[in-house]
DNA sequence: ATGGGGTGTCCAGTCACTGGAAGGTCAAGA
DNA sequence: TCTTGACCTTCCAGTGACTGGACACCCCAT
């Protein structure tokens, strides 16, 4: 198989797996005229990473489970280990999100998105607490007294 | 006001506040010693630069809003518009986040995490769909016909 | 022989910072 | 006066995971 193929099978970007080859996560043959050959075990390969990037594992997670995919005497709790390190993140980024997405929400909800210039959002990111209910303040920090 | 002082006011690191210079987002004065010098309208403009940046719009965005916030014949539509564009990306993120969670703690769920090597996970990542109730299946694309 | 669609390498760019090195500035303490 | 140490400066490089583009080679069909 060449790359091609591999990219149609795969779903991956013939780029994409270059690059996968750059950073030593596939190791396809070479032919004679110096094209990439691909079996079916590098095509594995390739499939088992393009799905669990596709479930946010990162590169780096993907060697991990690459070598435990391998590892005859692996254990699954170290898998699940990986897993749940991931699921923890991808946690923490939906909340991380939802704030966002609520201020947002509220925020465009307010404003009446007319021809005035008055606009709550624009209220709130400058700061400006006196013309929103509930404003996003960012608390100074203490620190050393500063001269001059 | 130096640096710090409007690094711990806003709570930007003074990397990020520098940086912020160099891609145009804040021009301070510049004092004999060559120190950075931060008016109340640049602590302003990055205490505004700090809160969008926090509700996930990108520097460009940042860019569109913080001209509008100068604009006093802006319509709040136009505000809207940007922050309408980021609501619906927050959106599709988290719907993503969301997919890939329900996914990853399936199987989580499904693995035992002992010291054995059978590993639900490690199986829906290889593709192998007989041994999994629900696969995570890349589907091939067509292609043009490929020769050899 | 020509055309077109593959494939190869290499370099640069993305985004928004962040780390680090090497050095200048300033006020307070010994 | 000298030193210490917190602050500040610039410049360069690295992050993650690709992606785009330039340019050239390979091969088969017409």
């Amino acid at each position: 198989m060449q790359i091609g193929d591999v990219a149609d099978r795969s779903g991956l970007p013939a780029k994409t797996i270059r690059y996968y080859e750059d950073i030593g996560l596939v190791t396809p043959a070479r032919d004679t005229n110096g094209y990439r050959v691909f079996g079916e075990s590098d095509m594995h390969r390739l499939s088992f990473v393009a799905r669990a990037r596709a479930l946010g594992f990162t590169i780096k997670q993907c060697r991990s489970l690459l070598e435990l995919w391998g590892d005859q005497e692996r254990a699954s709790a170290d898998v699940r280990a990986v897993a749940g390190e991931q699921l923890v993140k991808i946690e923490a980024k939906i909340a991380d999100l939802e704030a966002m997405r609520d201020t947002l929400s509220r925020l465009m909800h307010d404003c009446s998105g007319d021809a005035r210039p008055d606009c709550p959002i624009l209220d709130t990111l400058g700061g400006d607490a006196a013309k929103v209910a509930t404003p996003l303040e960012v608390e100074p920090q203490a620190r050393v007294a500063r001269r001059r």
